[in-house]
DNA sequence: CTCCTGTCCTGCCGGC
DNA sequence: TGCCGGCAGGACAGGA
């Protein structure tokens, strides 16, 4: 499910329920998501102080004052969502996690498919983590640009869209806004990530930046299950240009005079994931 | 190395 | 109405 900004605005929702506060309880639902979560993954949480959170990439990093940190990924399926201490709790199906913080609040992650996951590390070296070795830069900060983009992509032959999973070339960048990501820049999915050139890989660099900063300014993306962990929607998915617009009118070239013509927005397999995109307006 | 495919898991939707 | 196939925001392993 989640890509940087669905990440980004979870970090942000959990921060006042979690940063600076002890960590009282950690019951689970089950003995495993995608990995088992370890006999002492409790009493690496229970007692301990929440110092800070980041995000990096798609996933969520507390620190805790017992020099461990939590590293957390939403997968697919994966929902947080948080109760201020008086509030009920009402429990539904997949709530796998229930953190009971502080004065009484609690976080509960949701998971239907169990595709996410919770590990705790030691925090001096969690960016030596396997997830982390190799990890792209972050898409919003100040190491990514044209000539980085273009510097990691040179060699690949694979389509662009595929190498912009990768999570080694630029961090956070899933299914969505990939496609989203091409369009703005002009750029067709099916070329080779080595063939953009210089003005390309500028335009992409930017397009992915300015893609990834409107969807959080919008809440980011709810499809299916995604929601804000205090229960409300993003909009971004009204703003999609291209993703799950097969068969609609492309927003930019069904507008101009003498390209009425064009098959509007298509929907192709790359990689066994569904792409989207205008053949008239990406090349 | 890169690339390509399959796999983990549940839910939902459309077609018959 | 029920059943079945296909698809879903991700990451990783293993083989070519």
């Amino acid at each position: 499910m989640p890509e940087l900004p669905e990440v980004e605005i979870a970090m942000r929702g959990i921060t006042p329920f979690l940063e600076g506060q002890l960590i009282r309880t950690c019951r689970l639902n089950a003995p495993a998501l995608r990995y088992p979560f370890g006999a002492d993954f409790q009493n690496g949480l229970e007692g301990k102080t929440v110092l800070a959170l980041e995000r990096r990439g798609k996933f969520i990093l507390i620190h805790l004052d017992s020099k461990q940190s939590l590293i957390w990924h939403l997968g697919m399926s994966g929902r947080i969502r948080t109760f201020a201490p008086e509030s009920d709790y009402a429990p539904v199906k997949h709530d796998h996690v229930l953190i009971t913080a502080g004065d009484g609040q609690r976080i509960v992650y949701n998971d239907a498919r169990r595709f996410g996951f919770m590990r705790l590390v030691p925090s001096q070296n969690w960016h030596k983590e396997t997830h982390f070795i190799g990890m792209g830069p972050e898409p919003l900060g100040n190491g990514f640009n044209g000539p980085a983009l273009l510097e990691a992509l040179y060699s690949k032959t694979a389509p662009i869209k595929i190498t912009l999973l990768d999570q080694r070339i630029v961090a956070g960048v899933g299914n969505i806004y990939a496609s989203e990501a091409l369009f703005e820049s002009g750029i067709s999915p099916l070329r080779p990530a080595g063939s953009l050139n210089e003005d390309e890989g500028a335009k992409l660099a930017g397009a992915i930046r300015h893609v990834l900063e409107r969807a959080i300014a919008s809440g980011g993306s709810s499809l299916r299950d995604y929601q804000h962990t205090d229960g409300s929607l993003g909009y971004f998915q009204h703003m999609f240009s291209v993703y799950d617009r097969a068969g609609t009118p492309c927003p930019v070239c069904s507008t101009q005079k003498g390209r009425q013509d064009g098959q509007g927005i298509i929907r192709i397999t790359q990689g066994g994931r569904s792409t989207f995109y205008c053949p008239q307006c990406q090349k």
